[in-house]
DNA sequence: CAGGATCCACTATTGGATCCCG
DNA sequence: CGGGATCCAATAGTGGATCCTG
């Protein structure tokens, strides 16, 4: 065993960060091995595979709940696949929507706001090319957004809300929201769940928010010396 | 006739300015039979036609010659394709490289700096959809770079005439460069040029220096009352 | 040929669909 | 089903090729 026993949850943020850290440089096949867990069955049956192992790494609380990973020190963990160049390749999942709840909901208060507050971002290799056990973690990122990103959030959650609240999903399209976007979030495209409509409740598909690709790019630009924090 | 005698240059800029805003919002049609000039015989056959149907319009001397289009006011013309969005559709062609003299030239020097150092854009619409002699010009944008403007073109100017000085032609592509870029500038691509190579000359195709599309993009939006000068 | 540009095949992006696990 | 995400067909973007006129 390489750290602190990953059956654990760590003590505070440097002792996570000290974990995290642990995993730069190795592959996902070393970390598998020594978790005793086995790779997946098939190549690209492989969704969520690495979010869940490392979970299992750092000691996040396993499971489906709608807490923090790290409930006592509030922070939630996301991999990202990075291209070679350093450039997330796919776009972040932030948290289903309850559809008939987000109408008088507050930013504040929102799911999208208090995961946002403080995420640990772990970087994964993830290149044609590479096989899936060979992919090696890059440098952690515990990342708060800077004044400027928490504004672009919320402006483009209030808009996106307004449109949930006001019946009108069926306007909603990932086209819309500069950093957060609505998408659907379900097995398939004929799961249904009841949400606002134009007239009453409807049935419609279930939707998620998530965090524009681009986005996630500035936020690691950013945090490696980057200048802006926002923009290009 | 709409305004003063076409075949006669401007005498200033707002006698320019004024002739300008005098195509807004009229067709390609309108304008070139109050010229008495025919409009294209073919679809598709119309590459550059719009460009010398504003400069007969504007007073621009016209022909091929290497001097702005209004030399007494050293403002160079430029047609801009737009999409419905206000956003244009294609680069835009600065002027040709002198291969075998950007070696040693000095950016304050250069064609380009020279002839972007002031710039009349006229858009045009330009949508499929929209027939060709139905298109409209709009406002017209008498543009000089803004000092983050100035530094970005200089910056890729440098870097490319560099590489083309060094003999590096080959490795030039229209990937480099965030405002400006090198592109292919001939008939067709069997065309070559002297300039210069890894050891001495060698027969390549001319080239051309070109406005990216975002760039021009981003001065309209920020005459448009945008916020930055520069960014997204 | 130099200046006026646009065309278009190919690549990059991404919105909507889907998949695994507990 | 909710949380972990990636897949991929369709569209947007653009680099290199091309076309017209004087």
């Amino acid at each position: 065993m390489s750290g602190a026993d990953p059956a654990v949850a760590p003590a505070d943020e440097p002792a996570l960060c000290r974990r995290a850290r642990g995993l730069s440089g190795r592959t996902i096949a070393e970390v598998a091995r020594e978790l005793g867990r086995a790779l997946p069955h098939a190549p690209g049956r492989a969704k969520g595979y690495v979010g869940t192992l490392v979970e299992a790494a750092l000691g996040a609380s396993a499971g489906n709940r709608s807490e923090p990973d790290f409930p006592a020190l509030g922070v939630e963990l996301k991999t990202v696949p990075m291209s070679a160049a350093g450039v997330p390749r796919e776009s972040t999942f932030v948290c289903s929507i309850a559809l008939d709840r987000v109408a008088d909901a507050e930013w504040a208060e929102s799911a999208v706001a208090r995961k946002l507050e403080r995420v640990l971002f772990i970087p994964v290799e993830s290149e044609r090319g590479v096989a899936f056990e060979a992919r090696r973690f890059g440098a952690p990122l515990l990342w708060s957004p800077a004044p400027a990103q928490r504004a672009r959030l919320r402006a483009d959650w209030e808009m996106l809300a307004d449109l949930v609240g006001r019946g009108e999903l069926d306007r909603v399209t990932a086209h819309l929201g500069v950093a957060l976007q609505i998408r659907p979030k379900a097995a398939h495209s004929r799961v249904v769940r009841l949400g606002p409509g134009e007239d009453g409740s409807v049935w419609t598909l279930p939707r998620g928010f998530y965090l524009r690709r681009t986005f996630t790019a500035s936020v690691f630009a950013t945090a490696a010396g980057g200048a802006s924090g926002m923009g290009r």
